[in-house]
DNA sequence: ATAGGGTTAG
């Protein structure tokens, strides 16, 4: 046998191997070569770009250049595809030199491998002109350069490229349509129905791949009918356009929908694969049914794609989600022989939700330990750990890793950042690290009001507001719903109304969460007519919506009103949640109305299927303590399946200063001292206790033995509102005499609404509905001590950029001013406020 | 040897 000979058989046994065994085993049986010419190179350098190994395949054509070797047209593509992978810039105008050279230019597959990789290397100019250059209408180089451009994230030159063919009288055809469908997703479902309309207009028929990417785009739009409608238009189905049906029915959160697609699928013989499965999982993970992910966990099992790295991912997000303990998903971990970065990521994120912040910090060192460098999901997952942990050092400790890594370019990071620290009290830093960031989105101010919401500092929240506007950031229905809750925490109506404005201009009023926060805002400003109104405004009200309405009327003492929402809400067939039954305790407990209170904490195991919380069992608490059950207040706390906290015992120490008890409250305050020793409520409600039970020595001895551990009592503070300025009154400052008086006269209210039930917050001093105090205090003319204003360059009105001062009333669209002018709000947002 | 679809983590 001569050497041509020996060489093409041994260049088709390398051609065989690259195939049937992996391109190492090619690899081998290439190195051995004594002869190579340049279809050997060129065999073994396209399997490594097959394969993804572009660097070797780069690697291999310098060595095939230094051993003499000349390149054809199909070594040129190869190369060519993997610089482009790589954004080998530099190496692939080399090569384009070399494809001049060698007179190949022409050639229409190395001038779409140019296209693509000028393209994918932001040298958008060069490969138009490569496109140009060509007159006979190509479509193939036009749809590369839009393919390339699509999965660049370049959407708009996209589209102008577009455009271009369509001037330049090239007809797209079903792959140009299935790349701009693939972007549709993100410039709306407007352009997604614009080019659905365009292809039939072109006549294009529908094979099952782009079948596919009409169903997708729909799905992501929520129209699940078009889509279906879509789907059945040609009988061809495969297991890409079924995974596609899954997984949209999925994400809208059409599980039994997506369940029933499963078994036609499977019916019409189509083998469901991986990519279904995790889809399935996700739909189980996405309603929380522990009990349909185990079914379909053991269908993977059957199937042997326990293993596969999609369904190991989407088991461990399923188990974290639906199961009450970590054990499942740590196990489905241990199963998976290389974790990717979504593995570790679902499995820290998972361990933090189940409160195990601790065991997600050491999971992210062991990640990187393993070589997994976090992403910015990871990040953020690990992030959101630290901010509910409130934990400074471990927030401090993750920025400086990504401030290292350069990290806080995403937004999404720096956002959480933002996050992290504000929830941790450090607004400062929270600030420092917005004015870092090149772009603000709502989420940035969101997440920083709600988290000064959180600790109580509503006046600071409402100031994000006038930052938020400054940015040319808007306002949308999640920063609106804080901004609300801001002004309800304070119980601010003037401003909360101005709010309630701009709700109902930007349509956003639709929003389920801003009506709930309006309901909110209302309750806790004592008017419950209003209230009443929003609530009856939402169109589907949600279990969120009825909690803030039954609450509402609960602290605003109207005890009978809540009881019968709360039948109105089962007969509305909306499911009754933990919330509920927290608010019903209360209600009851407050309302005297103790064993209804019993009944309903009994009913919401057995009939409801809510398992009680420690929050549940201190509302049990307080309702025994109040009906004077003491001993059987005590039992509670000795038998509930929780660790007892201080406000528990506090809770029990309040009940025996209202009957006398001293030997139980001392038990009590003993109890509470060892957990929270800084608290200075403890103290005080037992030198009450003992001031109640005549025993005013040792109620002396307490409030010394307090003042000597260096505690003060929290300032009682309240606001009132009157015409547009915020009144504050604390009990801890004797600086103006008529202070001193309104405190005595407030002191004496707060006794009195406290007993009848009225809207009290332990939490954050002592807070009361401004409405009531002014009714109570007849006084209109009091001194300002610090007004607290939202200024007018808030731009509440989008009409004429300023506020529309003294809203009295919103009713549905009409706002209505103090001198009983009403403006109407057009749907445009607009309002018939001109001149104003 | 040139262009196309589905999935999992915040």
């Amino acid at each position: 046998m001569g050497i041509q000979d020996d060489l093409y058989l041994s260049n088709n046994l390398l051609s065989l191997y690259a195939k049937c065994f992996g391109v190492v085993t090619a690899r081998h049986l290439f190195d051995e070569m004594p002869y190579r010419d340049v279809v050997s190179w060129t065999a073994i350098l396209s399997a490594h770009t097959r394969n993804k190994q572009h660097f070797e395949a780069l690697e291999l054509f310098d060595m095939m250049l230094g051993s003499g070797q000349c390149p054809n047209e199909f070594t040129l593509s190869s190369a060519l595809r993997s610089c482009s992978a790589l954004g080998e810039i530099e190496c692939g105008v080399k090569i384009h030199a070399s494809v001049v050279k060698l007179g190949l230019d022409l050639n229409p597959v190395l001038r779409t491998n140019l296209i693509d990789l000028y393209t994918k290397c932001d040298c958008t100019v060069e490969a138009y002109k490569l496109l140009a250059f060509v007159d006979d209408g190509d479509i193939v180089s036009w749809t590369t350069m839009i393919s390339s451009l699509v999965e660049t994230r370049k959407w708009n030159e996209a589209l102008q490229i577009y455009v271009k063919m369509i001037e330049a009288g090239v007809y797209p055809n079903e792959f140009t349509f299935v790349k701009l469908l693939g972007m549709s997703s993100y410039l709306g479902l407007g352009y997604g129905k614009l080019l659905h309309a365009q292809l039939i207009r072109y006549g294009i028929e529908l094979n099952v791949v782009l079948k596919t990417a009409i169903v997708d785009m729909y799905s992501k739009y929520r129209q699940m009918e078009n889509a279906i409608k879509v789907s059945n238009l040609t009988p061809e189905y495969d297991v890409f356009l079924w995974t596609t049906i899954i997984a949209g029915l999925s994400q809208n959160l059409l599980v039994r929908e997506a369940v029933s697609a499963f078994i036609d699928m499977e019916l019409s013989g189509i083998v469901p694969n991986n990519f279904t499965y995790a889809s399935l999982l996700n739909s189980c993970s996405s309603v929380l049914s522990l009990n349909l992910g185990e079914q379909f966990h053991s269908r993977v099992i059957m199937v042997g794609l326990e293993g596969d790295i999609y369904v190991g991912n989407a088991l461990i997000d399923m188990y974290m989600k639906c199961s009450r303990v970590t054990t499942n998903a740590a196990k489905i971990f241990r199963g998976i022989a290389s974790p990717n970065i979504i593995t570790w990521t679902s499995l820290i994120a998972g361990f933090s939700e189940h409160g195990f912040e601790e065991v997600s910090f050491q999971l992210f060192a062991e990640m990187q330990a393993a070589g997994v460098q976090p992403n910015s999901f990871t990040l953020s997952t690990i992030l959101g750990a630290c901010s509910k942990m409130n934990s400074i050092s471990q927030t401090t400790k993750h920025h400086a890793y990504i401030i290292k890594t350069k990290a806080d370019d995403d937004m999404v990071v720096a956002n959480a950042l933002v996050d992290a620290y504000a929830g941790g009290g450090m607004a400062d830093e929270a600030w420092r690290v917005i004015g870092m960031m090149n772009h603000r989105d709502p989420i940035t101010y969101t997440s920083l009001a709600s988290r000064l919401n959180q600790r109580g500092d509503h006046e600071m929240a409402l100031q994000v507001i006038i930052h938020m506007c400054d940015d040319g950031v808007k306002m949308d229905e999640f920063s609106l719903a804080s901004f609300l809750s801001a002004a309800a925490g304070l119980g601010t109506m003037e401003t909360g109304k101005q709010l309630h404005c701009y709700c109902v201009k930007s349509g956003f009023d639709e929003c389920n969460s801003v009506s709930n926060s309006l309901v909110h805002l209302y309750s806790k400003c004592g008017s419950m007519q209003d209230a009443y109104r929003a609530f009856k405004d939402i169109n589907e009200p949600d279990a969120v919506s009825w909690n803030g309405f039954i609450s509402g009327l609960a602290s605003n003492g109207y005890i009978s009103y809540a009881l019968s929402a709360f039948d109105d809400m089962r007969l509305a067939g909306v499911k009754p949640d933990s919330v509920t039954f927290l608010t019903l305790t209360f209600a009851c407990s407050h309302g005297g109305l103790f064993d209804l209170g019993l009944d309903y904490f009994h009913s919401m195991e057995k009939t409801y299927n809510v398992a009680p919380k420690l929050d549940h069992y201190a509302c049990l608490v307080d309702l025994l303590g109040r009906a004077g059950r003491l001993e059987e207040a005590m039992r509670i706390i000795e038998t509930m399946p929780f660790r007892p906290n201080s406000l528990v015992y506090k809770t029990l120490l309040n009940a025996c200063k209202l009957h006398g008890n001293v030997p139980l409250g001392e038990d009590m305050a003993r109890r509470c001292l060892e957990l929270d020793p800084s608290d200075p409520a403890i103290y005080l409600l037992l030198a009450n206790l003992y001031d109640n039970a005549g025993l005013s020595d040792f109620g002396e001895k307490t409030r010394r033995l307090m003042r000597e551990r260096g505690l003060r009592r929290n300032p009682g503070k309240c606001w009132m509102e009157v015409r547009n300025n915020i009144h504050l009154f604390s009990t801890g400052q004797t600086s103006h005499p008529i202070i001193d008086e309104i405190n005595e006269k407030l002191e004496l209210l707060i006794t009195k609404l406290k007993n009848q039930g009225y809207g009290y917050q332990e939490s954050h001093d002592k807070l009361y509905h401004s409405e009531q105090l002014a009714v109570a205090f007849g006084l209109l003319s009091v001194p300002t001590m610090a007004p607290i204003n939202i200024n007018k360059n808030s731009h509440i009105c989008l009409h004429c950029h300023d506020f529309i001062m003294h809203v009295t009333q919103v009713v549905g669209r009409e706002i209505i001013v103090r001198d009983g002018k009403r403006f109407h709000v057009f749907n445009n947002g607009q309002c018939s406020c001109r001149g104003h």
